[in-house]
DNA sequence: AATGGTATGATACGGTGGTTTGAAACGGAC
DNA sequence: GTCCGTTTCAAACCACCGTATCATACCATT
């Protein structure tokens, strides 16, 4: 199929449109003609363009992952294998950011929704965007503990830090309602968080990173063996 | 409308069958069809006993709320004031163990799908269920750190530690596969978790509980003024 | 201008899912 | 046994959704 420049926009803005109902209502719940309408194109436009409801997502996936591409590389414990700890405060917040961020990171709300409902899709979504992140997270947490990669704290711990921000991502609702009976200072916080305030979301990943640093390090007590 | 002895049968029945069907497909992509099929019920039961699906959905959500009665009273606060920090790790243990534990429990499946797709019914769900448990933790944070319920780092902190346990609650699909290329301990453990083995439970509600009070207690040091 | 691949448009098809209907079966009260 | 409210049943209705169809409009090339 060669692409004229008009058939691009189209695309383009079908790929857009989707990707927003797609993270806002799940692959199921979006339907087809919603997209279109919002589009501005016609209810054909899907399946001629792409050739079908999933293939129009799995356009999305890909296309949100490679939006997803970071700023900045990710730490790993290779960039500096003599200070462990400080690699692994840099890995946290990094992740943070990136799955607490705005713009682009789309990738992290679909993630979420498959998590529920998963579609032929996940796997490879979750193989390309999240695995390798976590595979060296797994490695600052075992350098850290001077354990094995296979010891269980080390999964236990990088649960916990991976729980920590996708509370984030996936329980807005319920932060938001707890918030309710909240001070202003904080229902402030949260507003300003819900429209992806860059410093709030340094702040969180920083929270994160402390919290979590601390949570980890207070493993090595328990170590007995091993 | 009067119930008879045979008629309650079949309610609960559907009762029964719909929470598992809920539980596991959430409540769009679960089927009245496929609901009454599997109760051995007519189609049109739903609609004679509950009056449709959505209230059908409500009354397992009440269902679920009445069967999720804690065996053990919710550690607080006001039962050691003079020692928050453990009162604290009794809260977290407590509170995970709920949250991460069989039988019963099946609100927090629920309150989980309901985080991505709320339905009317969800701000009463989380009022009754986890608004009380969330607001005795946050006083405890709150004594432990020796600051007022309104700090930033109250909220922070309670947030991280729901953060941990949710995850295990609606991330399984995410921890399976992460764990695929992982020892056969590890898989070992996670197939255990996943057949809620009591004693799994309790050690993740150990860990959580370990890491969340490393973690909070060191968020004393971040505390300058106020 | 004519043409042929490309894109868009209106409409219809098959399937599914929730709800409705009206008749039949049950079960206690008299 | 008769009656009446309650419950079950099969079938149909209706709305919606993803897809397919086919005609029309576009547009660069000739």
């Amino acid at each position: 199929m060669i692409l004229t420049e008009k058939s691009k926009t189209t695309r383009q803005k079908l790929l857009a449109v989707a990707t927003e109902v797609f993270v806002k209502k799940g692959f199921h719940a979006a339907g087809i003609r919603e997209i279109c309408t919002a589009a501005g194109a016609n209810l054909a436009a899907v399946n001629y363009h792409f050739g079908g409801k999933m293939e129009l997502y799995k356009a999305v996936l890909s296309h949100a992952f490679e939006n997803a591409k970071p700023p900045r590389p990710m730490p790993t414990l290779a960039d500096d294998p003599s200070h462990p700890q400080e690699q692994l405060r840099a890995w946290i917040v990094w992740n943070a950011e990136r799955m607490l961020g705005a713009g682009g990171h789309a990738v992290y709300e679909l993630i979420v929704r498959e998590l529920q409902d998963p579609t032929p899709a996940f796997d490879e979504l979750l193989e390309r965007s999240m695995q390798p992140i976590y595979a060296a997270g797994e490695d600052l947490v075992a350098a850290v503990l001077d354990v094995s990669r296979d010891h269980p704290f080390v999964q236990l711990c990088c649960t916990s830090v991976f729980g920590q921000c996708l509370i984030y991502r996936y329980s807005r609702p319920l932060i938001e309602r707890f918030q309710r009976h909240a001070s202003q200072q904080q229902l402030e916080m949260i507003q300003s968080f819900l429209q992806h305030d860059p410093a709030l979301i340094s702040g969180l990943a920083e929270h994160i990173a402390n919290f979590s640093l601390a949570g980890i390090t207070a493993q090595a007590k328990h170590i007995g063996k091993n």
